[in-house]
DNA sequence: TATGAATGAGTGTTCATTCAT
DNA sequence: TATGAATGAACACTCATTCAT
């Protein structure tokens, strides 16, 4: 009960944290957000240690209860066109729903940018590791690397969004899922075709661009 | 001659600031940016009224040069696949060439986001447009939006080289651009299929794949 | 209790920035005042906005202080006289324990000056209002406008005492409010007596002195 | 030739100065001064070696100037009573043509206060002097010290100046001077009185209030 | 746990002054 | 003489973090 309490605080002072670095960017201020929380500027230092912390803790806990919500949803997957129908459209769900953090996800808040980048990188992986299975699941043997592919499926997606909202202030979930389902179907068409037998423009064989 | 030692210290400047926000990301100094061109720290200001005209001009200009680049080779387009390999190869090129710039280009380097956010956001549009016209140019009517389609294609492609390079530090400006052309051309065929075809709208969903 | 310390160590920041604005002019340093008072830069921060808005409370503290004191002996108001007298006493014994206001009253010590100078003006006037109106409590009708004849008493006070202060370092209130006394009181005088007589307006060419 | 085009410069130097000053305060800028007398800032240190000693030229030079124009009226002197007036006219005509200085005079435009008083002082003081001394020429023996009756005079002049101006952002020089002139003469005429031979409130005797 | 007063290192910016041309 | 690009010391102000209560 205590404990339960304490979490309470704690998701409220993340959601304000969310609020403020939605509307400030890294120029929100630990004051603004305890105020905003209805908490003392010290009781923040109690749950997190420090301002990166917080922010990182804040992005951390955005990707994983979206994890949590696409995993329910990919349990019930059918074919691998239909899961990649679900996986954009919960993404710009959720994009629509954190909007903010689509503009913070790659704003440092604070010094060392590098080091921040790195975790949330690696809290992004995580979950594009999770879709990737679930893609594979029931695509076994695809010709491109499916963690590229939902990068670059991802990648469009937020470049969409972000282009519609500072044209437009806002943007639709469903209609700019759509747009992007309109590119990204032909090419895992393109390659499921070519997994069966006829390779047209010998898609595969680039493979994983490293260095 | 003194314009073009004054244009010489404006540019020393600019290449020292695109080198420690790459480095620092927004935490980066005017006087660190200075000892690097190696001139005092009120020359900075000298050239640029403050950090944030600092950013920004840096940001301007190296999409302008961008721009100015990639305008000579879509003189001698062929037809859009064409167009979009070379689009793709030079913004490769680019990226690889400011990698820096890649990991800042979302960054608010001082508070005041959403008025840079909005700068950044016309200038990056701009050279869109121009890149959209020179598609449209060889491919006249296609049945998207070429300018989202360009975004979707651009988003693709600075996503999976953020990968990369957190992965492996480094990425290979040509094999990523194969990549992204693997998931972009399977998509303006059927762009085009369908414009020479008899499909009004909707790409996807015509004809679903098995699984 | 938990009060009294916080306007305590406001008013010991407001002694410390009376004595540095007194000793270096609008040159003190917000620094050197905090180090003064024993607080961090940043306490000073705390209870003043701005160094401007530090300055403006020192200012208007001091001549509400000035005021509450005054006002306490203008209720004991003898003859208008009398009232005039108490007047210029106060004001030299005020004077001779804010010396460094003198110099600094009319100095502005942050750009904008115009909208400093107003508010410091409005200060003053505030003060000149309750002392115009203890003498016209006891001389009712006077040919001269009250406040003009106020200010220029003080105008003459504070001259006097500058001068005294440039010559030898320090100036004796009794003396020198005898002195102004001397000027104002024949004036005063004039004004009444032609308030009682025939004169309407103009005071001065009446009777002219001879050589 | 040389020297009156040099002398010239400075002219419009110190003009440009005074405007500034007038303008803007201490915050005026040398950078400011030198475009409005259109030179550019080096030139400027080749006619004063620091802003200091612009500013305290542009003091001294007006008090200067001021001192030859009342210098030639006095020559013309009447009576006391009439040298008084024209004192009093002359300073509201000189200070209407330089309300800026009024306002600056007492500022100190660069750190070092006390040193620049100092000398601003000094400069007064020697007008001043001169003025005493035309006063004493025609009224040989005062019983208050001359120039404290000038100072005190001044001190009325400038204060109701100021006020006027903060009041109504003009003052008029004519009435302004009558008003001083009001309070001023009667005690003019006390003192003469007195020095006729009837005694009637010990005005003399207080003298000098030094430490 | 919770508070919020206190801290002080850190930074963008200004501007008087210099000096090579 | 005249210029104006370059300098760098100086300063107001911010804010993450601490700690006594």
């Amino acid at each position: 009960m205590e404990e339960g309490r304490t979490n309470e605080k704690r998701g409220t002072i993340l959601d304000s944290a969310e609020r403020l670095f939605a509307a400030r960017g890294p120029a929100a201020t630990i004051d603004e957000i305890a105020r905003e929380a209805g908490v003392a500027k010290g009781t923040v230092y109690l749950y997190f240690p420090s301002k990166e912390e917080l922010y990182l803790s804040l992005v951390e806990d955005r990707i994983d209860s979206y994890l949590v919500q696409s995993r329910q949803a990919l349990l019930e997957a059918g074919p691998a066109e239909e899961v990649l129908r679900l996986l954009v459209h919960m993404r710009m769900q959720f994009v629509s729903e954190h909007l903010g953090l689509l503009n913070t996800l790659f704003q440092s808040c604070v010094p060392g940018t590098a080091h921040i980048h790195e975790r949330i990188f690696r809290a992004k992986r995580t979950a594009q590791r999770v879709f990737a299975e679930a893609i594979e699941r029931s695509l076994p043997r695809l010709s491109v690397d499916t963690e590229h592919f939902l990068i670059m499926v991802s990648g469009m997606a937020d470049h969409l969004v972000m282009h519609q909202v500072y044209l437009h202030g806002t943007f639709d979930p469903e209609a700019t899922a759509e747009t992007v389902l309109q590119l990204a179907l032909p090419s895992l068409k393109a390659v499921v075709a070519e997994e069966i037998g006829e390779h047209e423009q010998s898609l595969a064989g680039t493979d994983a661009p490293g260095p």
